[in-house]
DNA sequence: TGGTAAACACACCGGTCGGTATACTCGCAA
DNA sequence: TTGCGAGTATACCGACCGGTGTGTTTACCA
């Protein structure tokens, strides 16, 4: 282990055709919304076919599960990389995961995949909210590690608290159209660790 | 005008079989998603047919409008009416915010029915995005006020800020599970008005 | 009394949904 | 050489989608 702030598990290998089904879906299910997209227009646009993602990936709950994890890793590796970066202290590194937001969001401006997700099948599909649960579970302990790193203890209480200014971050900036969301996050963030 | 920490239209009179659609709207497509529930089925829960959601709502998506516009109208005279209630420093108040959050989502448990919407169409229609922006701004517009009744002047960041992590209480609590999510944001948003 | 708005029942439209079945081709490894 | 996993092609299934059309019944109001 060289990191100790990742703590992200790696990719299963997929055949080439899964490979592009996985990518269509990606784009596809974050774009026009996960019920929107019916499989067929993810095979049309992975250049395959329906038997083949079902051959893959079972079912289309099964592929929706495949795409929530792919995307939470890309996710978690993309916050990682930014935060990596700066070492100076906690509440820097803290604010950087706003930076990794702020370039995130440019490409993928919808908002939190992982929150539309949820909206989306929490009714209907345990598999996939326990993935967009454990996500939301991965940013708290993220904010805990940094700040422990950085000599601030914590039993929790702050590194929620930044995670929930985070979420709402994303929604104000997005659902909200609020173009200062980023700012007044990284001046609450500040205040909350300068303030302990 | 009695009050004006409201500010919210009163909503258009509806016609017996319009209202009996709308209220079965309202429950379904909040519990099972837009996208996943069709016309004939809010039909069949409101006792009547396809035909009388078309003459009355036009399209599907006028249907969709008056649902959000109507619930938009619900959440505001729950916040507004908790808020009342309170009479004491800026911070009681704003916290009286997220206590009419609380008794709402014991009803409403599977998060902001806004932001699931624009979740869902935020890339198909235009009216029911303008709508959920509509009501963020309108939080943002009730903690601006709140603020000023109690003294504390601020040119909008304060008031964002709140919003914010009004937002984040949401998404913590729901979509990440989190049972100190509202505790968090109460504590929060004191620091934030009695640090300024 | 006549007109009108509201709601009713019901049949119908083209299209798409998630999912399955059959059959064929290719490359690779035992 | 044989077998197998991967992929392709295509046809099919019942159910449902949003939306329209025709015609009938009810109730209120000028």
């Amino acid at each position: 282990m060289t990191t100790t702030i990742s703590g992200t598990a790696d990719e299963p290998t997929l055949t080439p055709a899964a490979r592009r089904i996985l990518d269509a879906a990606t784009d596809l299910f974050y774009s026009r919304g996960i019920n929107s997209v019916g499989v067929e227009l993810v095979a049309e646009q992975a250049g395959t076919t329906k038997k083949t993602i079902y051959d893959r990936f079972g079912s289309k709950e099964g592929l929706v599960v495949a795409y929530l994890e792919a995307r939470a890793r890309r996710w978690q590796a993309h916050v990682t990389d930014h935060v990596e970066q700066v070492d100076g202290p906690a509440s820097d590194r803290v604010v950087a995961v706003i930076d990794a937001l702020e370039s995130w969001l440019e490409m993928a401006d919808r908002g939190c995949g992982f929150v539309a997700a949820y909206a989306e099948l929490s009714t209907s599909s345990e598999r996939a909210t326990a993935v967009v649960r454990a996500e939301k579970e991965w940013m708290r302990g993220l904010f805990g590690r940094l700040l422990a790193q950085g000599g601030i203890e914590d039993d929790g209480l702050l590194a929620r608290q930044l995670a929930l200014v985070q979420e709402g971050a994303v929604v104000e900036s997005t659902a909200g159209g609020s173009s200062y969301a980023l700012d007044d996050a990284r001046a609450v963030m500040r205040a909350l660790v300068e303030g302990r």
